[in-house]
DNA sequence: TTTAAATCGTGATTTTTTTCTTTATTTGTT
DNA sequence: AACAAATAAAGAAAAAAATCACGATTTAAA
């Protein structure tokens, strides 16, 4: 399962995986860790210490077999299981997260999205309806769906949260929008805080 | 300066600065470590030595002075400095971010998008114009901008910051495509990977 | 005034993560 | 066949981060 590996850890391999994608695409079939550490600035041995832990070994003066590789990483992070998901809110996030078909491939698969503006309703994007927010509870029970990807303005955040939170059975949300949401302990939010993200980046490498 | 904050205080620093937001607008003036930590789910006395890294004294049984923490989170992520920016890559994505106001709090402004589509050429998104991506070097020489917030599709993204990089005089870039850019030395890339935050959102929480 | 509860501050401890060092293996070259 | 270079593996050491624990302080209530 894809358990017991370290945020930090899961965040390298997603990094090695689209590397090694990249030497697939180009028919290399190894790949040595000096190779994947000078590429992403990190130390060698980090790069060896995280393939130990999906018990994916090397051959020595040789390096790793990229398809070997690439497949132990989908495996451990878990992009065959199928995580089903909806969208709320269908601003230009939403159907940018809508249009983003890489999810796929990744495990992640958007059903539908959601928005209460009545000139959104029906519109289709990239295969997926916009449906009315007042639907979602009825749908998310019957196609089984437990996260939500929330990209509504910051000010209706903790609203449309407390309202999918009360009338359906979502579990996970993924929060894309400023706001601390305020939620019950069974429910997880996953905040991704791009403001930390460019202060990180600004802090990092600026003087 | 924002210097000598490890990546992941200042990852939670803008959490807190969040939490304080809303209890300035809620008119509260002060504020516990355990409140806090509790809202985020993490231990109290992290909040604590947070702080303290910002040399900001609280009172026993009272707290900390909402007002005072927020203004010495600002001063230390460096929210006054203004960092000028062009979006590069006119999809739903870029049209997001170039949407996103609170960027401008936060110390990001950005001035322009680039795309290199005729039929986006000249249309405005909030107030910023978009351009064809060849006036790109030349505009960021004359408004002196070095960071490009990449939103191209994943396959033109190489090819475009290696455009970027040789033509101007770019020398950040905020990574939104899943590609690990192969860029010189003194150009520093920080990758915005969706994908890995999907994983760790699915990793942790999941089972 | 005393007591109890909440909270800060901080040093100690533990855990996690990263880096360093050494040894062993493989491959290509002389 | 011997040697040199590149590389993995694995343990040791160091650094960083998180948690624990407890004394000190403040406030409110008894």
């Amino acid at each position: 399962m894809s358990k017991n590996i370290p945020e930090k850890v899961s965040n390298r391999l997603t990094l090695y995986h689209s590397i090694l994608a990249e030497y697939m695409e180009a028919g290399i079939e190894s790949i040595s860790s000096p190779q994947i550490a000078q590429r992403l600035g990190i130390d060698d041995s980090q790069v060896r210490k995280d393939f130990k832990l999906l018990n994916n070994a090397g051959k020595c003066r040789v390096g790793y077999h990229v398809k070997e590789l690439k497949d132990s990483i989908e495996k451990t992070l878990g992009f065959a299981t199928v995580k089903d998901a909806f969208i709320v809110g269908a601003g230009h996030l939403g159907l940018a997260l809508a249009k983003y078909d890489n999810f796929n491939s990744y495990g992640l698969n958007i059903l539908a999205l959601f928005d209460n503006d009545p000139h959104k309703i029906d519109i289709q994007v990239n295969n997926k309806q916009i449906f009315h927010i007042s639907k979602l509870p009825n749908l998310a029970q019957r196609l089984n769906v437990e996260i939500a990807i929330l990209t509504v303005p910051r000010q209706f955040a903790q609203q449309v949260a407390d309202y999918i939170i009360q009338s359906s059975q979502i579990k996970y949300i993924w929060n894309f929008t400023p706001a601390v949401l305020k939620v019950p302990s069974h429910i997880k939010v996953w905040n991704e805080n791009l403001i930390a993200s460019f202060v990180q980046f600004a802090c990092k490498d600026f003087e």
